[in-house]
DNA sequence: GTTGACTCTGACATCGTCGTGAGGGTTTAG
DNA sequence: CTAAACCCTCACGACGATGTCAGAGTCAAC
């Protein structure tokens, strides 16, 4: 498939297709016109990548990985000391940064949910505040 | 204190700070001479801001929810329902984060904990991997 | 008063992931 | 054959939170 094909069936625009290609993270072969030509799997490769940057990780560390990722659920081999140093770290990151997310949360959480006193409401020029309990939705926070 | 000592006391850096007053999300008091003076206060602020921002809200949101805080565990008013339906917006795309990351460190988790088979390691020219069985401390997903 | 540490206000630079547009070929349906 | 839709390669711009530097006051201690 060309790349609006695959745009399409990922939901990646076709820069950021391309950008992926430039940083290496993909390599679709070359129609002699010089389109480029993706294959099924690279619409499993494009949804990790997707997943990996969304995580933090920059596309040179995403490079590295992705050749370690054979098959959807199917088996990987690891790599290097050094990649598994790296990933081990982002992997640190990564619990960080969801504690952190949890600690926001539990934030906006708590104005949310926090009852809207009267006065609170008129002081802060939003008459219209009061009795409007629909937000905080009591998603239990696991 | 001024600006240094707030700066260790919170390990943001001056520039941050600075920026984040004029972004509106703090207002110390200043001296004749210009110097910018803050209270303990500013220190919970401060954390509080950084929270935020490091899951991934704006300063310009930021600055709307601030007014809304006060003390530390104690109790906060709710405010406009204009506020309210970007904090529950705010608050979905944190559990989206959130689950994009769990997604994410699981990946890295099945990279990780993946025997090394003896052969891949040769084949990636990484004789040193075999062996180096660290990584993947098991912690708890939550 | 003098030194050294601290602070001020600009303003430009950085990072990574794209958006967007220009200018020009390619493919495909009619 | 032709038009519409698709694709190509540059290349500049933008965002958002900071780093960094320059030039210039201010504070504290001696």
């Amino acid at each position: 498939m060309r790349i609006g094909a695959l745009s399409q069936r990922t939901g990646v625009s076709e820069r950021a297709l391309r950008y992926y290609e430039e940083q290496g993270l993909l390599s679709p072969l070359r129609r002699p016109s010089g389109y480029r030509e993706y294959t099924d799997e690279h619409v499993h490769t494009v949804r990790s990548i997707r997943t990996l940057l969304a995580a933090g990780l920059g596309t040179a560390t995403i490079a590295d990985v992705l050749p370690c990722m054979v098959e959807e659920g199917g088996q990987l081999a690891a790599a290097c000391p050094d990649l598994l140093v790296d990933l081990a770290r982002e992997r640190d990151r990564i619990t960080a940064a969801m504690n952190e997310l949890r600690a926001a949360r539990e934030m906006l959480d708590a104005i949310i949910a926090a009852p809207v006193p009267a006065e609170a409401a008129r002081a802060l020029d939003c008459e219209e505040a009061v009795g409007t309990e629909f937000g905080a939705s009591p998603v239990p926070s696991r």
